[in-house]
DNA sequence: TATTTTATGATAGTATTGCTATCGTAAATA
DNA sequence: TATTTACGATAGCAATACTATCATAAAATA
């Protein structure tokens, strides 16, 4: 059997499906292979559009500008994360091992799914961690938030927090500690790779750190 | 008595230290209002030159770019936070109350400082909030951080380290634990006033409301 | 006091970025 | 077959991110 995961982005996101279409999808893909190259403020249309062999102009009729592509491209890894916490729990009964689960999703790589959306999980994953916080990160946050375009990330908190609160009905932060465990499993693998005196990371690599202090801190809040 | 607050920034961070002249201190001084009004992405270096009546030649010769003048801003802000914590907790004794103390900090407005270091502390609170980490989010970050122009960063982790292990020996993540709550309090800062569905914010003010959570996380992680 | 250094302003210029507009053509659709 | 549409090609423009040069005023030094 062969099924596919098809996640449906806010059509405010973008200006043209990039799924529709052929040029579309290398677009998305190649944005990907590119911003993880360049990084987010060296990354431009015009550079894409040279990459892929088109022109700024075709890039221009499927995102109205790179904010909104890499809101794009963050909405579809969001949806697929929460995704994979829906797929990983079920089955599961003890809500510890459930969120024991998340975080174990939250700090290692993606999985290669075997459908068609060929993206580099690799780079998906370390833009994920480097460029996420710009997409909110600015002035415009609110009139942004208007188009729902971050309902994505607020599902997969929500997704989160229903665990917690499951775990623990009495706990009294259940999103602001979901959000902390998504943003926390960022900064601190960046720091671990980046950064290190700014962590405890010694030897180990910087996922399985970030997991065990997560598991730790989580654990500790809410038991 | 009147006493000199003075944080002698990294050298490497600037060209010609803007504390040495009167259109230097200019220049920081209206960065900070001009990014707090416009936001880091749309703050440039000509708009600042209109602002205060000079050109863009005269900015660029105090720093390289506006990543720099940033940064610059930003090693001020960690110094200054460094002293208030150091400051803070002088005479006290209980390690507990010594935390307690931190977390006012890193979630209160910054006192209004004597000295003549008028920088509006209001939105200078609001940068850290909102920008800070795009100082170390970026491509060239090793590179960067060669010139030791994290070490205010660092030391101020340090400092809330040193607490953490004082208070508990033996918990393990002293430093990821001092830097998840300095951008723990920034994030959900921000989540509560622009995204508050990601927190638990309720009615209550956003400061108020990270301080509770944080002072829950940190107190659960170590006791 | 004379002289040199230094900081700034004025002006110019260049490559890149971010974006819009127009037009022809090929492919898909009606 | 007619018509819509998607794309490529090309042009262009305002803003950004710088760099360079030169004159002058002020400050430092001889």
């Amino acid at each position: 059997m062969d099924f596919h995961l098809n996640f449906q982005v806010n059509q405010k996101v973008y200006l043209r499906d990039p799924e529709g279409s052929e040029i579309g999808r290398k677009i998305v893909k190649s944005a990907i292979d590119l911003i993880h190259q360049l990084g987010f403020e060296h990354f431009t249309f015009r550079k894409l559009a040279v990459e892929i062999s088109t022109t700024e102009a075709t890039i221009y009729r499927y995102f109205e500008n790179k904010h909104r592509l890499l809101l794009y491209i963050l909405n579809w890894y969001w949806s697929y994360m929460e995704f994979l916490v829906m797929y990983g729990i079920v089955n599961i009964k003890d809500s510890r091992e459930k969120l024991e689960t998340v975080v174990e999703l939250l700090t290692h790589e993606l999985p290669e799914s075997s459908g068609q959306m060929d993206y580099n999980k690799r780079f998906l994953n370390q833009i994920v961690i480097s460029e996420s916080s710009k997409v909110y990160l600015v002035k415009e946050v609110e009139e942004i938030n208007k188009d729902a375009v971050f309902k994505p990330y607020k599902d997969l908190c929500t997704r989160i927090a229903d665990i917690i609160s499951e775990h623990n009905p009495q706990y009294l932060y259940p999103r602001s500690l979901s959000t902390t465990l998504i943003e926390t499993s960022h900064h601190q693998q960046f720091f671990s790779s980046h950064l290190p005196k700014l962590t405890d990371v010694g030897e180990r690599g910087a996922k399985d750190f970030t997991g065990s202090f997560l598991k730790n801190l989580l654990f500790k809040a809410i038991e």
